[in-house]
DNA sequence: AACGCTATCAACCGCTTTAGC
DNA sequence: AGCTAAAGCGGTTGATAGCGT
């Protein structure tokens, strides 16, 4: 399902990560952020491209990346926002927590263009049924009241009952309600789906409650480095954003 | 069992955008 | 304003799992 590893001729290796450049990189990301995606490998003691490393990083060992079966929520907020962004996957990532660009745009050409292309087909042919149905009777009232009839009739109700998935930050993994949410959100200021934005304001509006969990994260990740020495110790004005928040909740441990 | 075909998805590539000077 | 480097993004590729014949 992976490329073969290989390596180029300037060394650096390609195809698929092994379980130790996982741990590598996952380890140093976590202790110093991502100050420099080209330098980083250097640092890392990777032999990868900057520009694989992010990818690695982004779409697979980044805390909260939701992996494995789409919802039907899911499938049906992707589709309706497919439709408003067309092709802009990030976009459409930024509106499912957890879930990267890659993954999405992977499982829209798998499974949802197919889906997507039947859906219409068929919604077509009901359109065409509905008018002869008009025809010999105009009178007639209709009655549907399923959450896909629902669906179909009010293109907002679809995005509101799909976001029903995401209002409960608890299911997702606490890495990604720090993270991936506050970008989520942040990103969306201007977006025409403002209410999508909605449940989230509970988010800015309530103290910020601290969640320790990252620390569990820290402490049990058995490769993340004893030591300072297990790195290069890059420049520490580059740290990350959120990786100060490693730092705080690291410190705050050893307080303890 | 063996083969071919299809589906899947991680990873790569190249173009565009952004930031810094 | 123009240049350069870095980051981001979307399209595409390729290895392999799984299914059908």
């Amino acid at each position: 399902m992976v490329r073969a590893p290989s390596v180029d001729k300037n060394g650096v290796k390609k195809g698929a990560w092994s379980e130790e450049e996982d741990n590598k990189l996952r380890a140093y990301v976590l202790r110093y952020g991502h100050w420099n995606w080209r330098q980083l490998p250097k640092f890392a003691g990777l032999s990868r491209c900057g520009k694989s490393c992010r990818l690695r990083w982004m779409n697979y060992l980044k805390p909260g990346v939701r992996r494995g079966k789409y919802t039907i929520e899911e499938e049906d907020l992707i589709i309706k926002l497919h439709e408003q962004y067309g092709n802009r996957w990030s976009a459409i990532a930024a509106k499912l927590p957890g879930r990267t660009d890659n993954d999405i745009k992977n499982h829209w050409h798998t499974h949802l263009k197919k889906r997507n292309k039947q859906t219409q087909l068929s919604e077509r042919s009901q359109n065409m049924d509905d008018a002869d149905q008009n025809e010999q009777s105009s009178a007639m009232s209709t009655s549907g009241s399923s959450t896909d009839q629902k669906r179909e009739m009010d293109p907002n109700a679809s995005a509101a009952d799909s976001l029903d998935a995401y209002t409960d930050i608890s299911s997702l993994s606490c890495d990604s309600t720090l993270f991936d949410c506050v970008d989520w959100v942040a990103d969306d200021s201007n977006s025409s789906v403002e209410s999508l934005t909605e449940p989230f304001e509970s988010f800015w509006t309530e103290p910020f409650a601290l969640d320790t969990s990252f620390s569990n994260y820290i402490s049990v990740d058995p490769w993340l480095p004893s030591t300072e020495e297990e790195f290069l110790y890059p420049f520490s004005s580059f740290l990350d954003d959120g990786i100060d928040c490693f730092h705080e909740l690291n410190n705050r441990k050893g307080d303890d």
